[in-house]
DNA sequence: AACTGACCAAAAAACTTTTTTGGTCAAATA
DNA sequence: TATTTGACCAAAAAAGTTTTTTGGTCAGTT
């Protein structure tokens, strides 16, 4: 079998148990039993069990970042880009379930080793986000003195919000309530003359 | 000694170690020692150890409560009004630790005996938010549609960002961004015409 | 009415034993 | 040479046990 087969497989079969069971529940042998190879095997291909979650985490938010690039390339205006994105943000990471395991564990042990992807997601953000204020104020659609600090303010309502949202298990609840505030978020930054 | 200056003396010294130890780290023994009284005592005034953590969390919520209660009665406009409570109302629940804890058992224990001093603070608030959109939009400085709708959103914001706030104490980081914050809170209500 | 201090059951803490698990590696396989 | 294995180990987690602490009670005192 080929190194990158082998590879995904692990990859595939730890992703299953990492979300059905979290991090410290999931065991490097049942996930080798998964896939019928010994334990040793994933040692081959991942330097540890935190490299392994590490690179299911990576997985997980690349296919936010990919979906949410969409969003932010395509042709539409910058209000609707806007909107778009914060609602699919929302809808994407809250099935992102190794993703709320990282932000419920800095409550509780912290996962130092996941430190890097956290981080790449948050500068993945900011320069979307960046890009989108500064398209709508190019466009006359969004009224921005200072963008960087109406980037890090609503990039910090939006994690702000996760945690009400993923962790306690308001999302079904608050669903419909998002679009209010996406709505007040755009609001916030339209163009619009004082009366 | 009267029954009332008891019964202070006791919530004033359960005060002080359930501010600084937490509620289970704080024993009955030791309230009662401080004041120079038996444990018994306390049982006398108070049905249960919750119960006496119950009116240290209402006796904190209420200095919140009244302080809000005179931004919200003052005479200036609808906007200067919703500014300073978004303001006065973190910087006060900044320093409520009992109020801290309780939010940080969410995740953990659950206290549920603490819901209704809980509850009935999100009442109040709810009232007190309500009567300033009311007047908002009677003033002709709100444009604000559904105003249960816009209520329950900024509700939903300050109690998110509690939680980065007061739990992962990046309140110090994040003091100046608030301001921000509000004047953002207060745009997407503001009465505008769109451009 | 206000308070005490001895008392108890239950829970928490401390300690011990047992089991599980992350990680290694020499040898086997391909 | 590139993969895979399975036995192996130290360390950590889990399970089990003992000891201590603590919330709460109450008969009796002030």
């Amino acid at each position: 079998m080929s190194e990158i087969e082998t590879r995904n497989l692990i990859v595939e079969a730890a992703t299953k148990f990492f979300s059905r069971y979290g991090f410290r529940k999931t065991t490097m042998d049942e996930i080798a039993r998964h896939i019928h190879k010994a334990k040793g095997v994933l040692y081959y291909y991942f330097k540890s069990k935190e490299e392994l979650f590490n690179e299911v985490l990576k997985q997980e938010l690349n296919h936010v970042k990919a979906e949410l690039s969409k969003i932010t390339g395509s042709h539409e205006d910058s209000l609707a880009i806007l909107k778009k994105y914060i609602l699919t943000r929302l809808k994407l990471l809250s099935t992102a379930v190794n993703y709320h395991e990282t932000i419920k564990a800095d409550f509780f042990e912290k996962y130092d080793f996941v430190k890097d992807v956290r981080d790449d997601f948050a500068r993945f953000e900011h320069i979307q986000l960046t890009h989108i204020m500064v398209k709508g104020k190019k466009e006359g659609y969004l009224d921005i003195r200072n963008i960087e600090t109406n980037v890090n303010i609503t990039l910090m309502l939006l994690n702000s919000i996760e945690i009400p949202l993923f962790l306690q298990n308001k999302f079904a609840e608050f669903e419909d309530t998002l679009k209010e505030l996406a709505t007040m978020v755009l609001n916030s930054l339209q163009k619009k003359r004082n009366v």
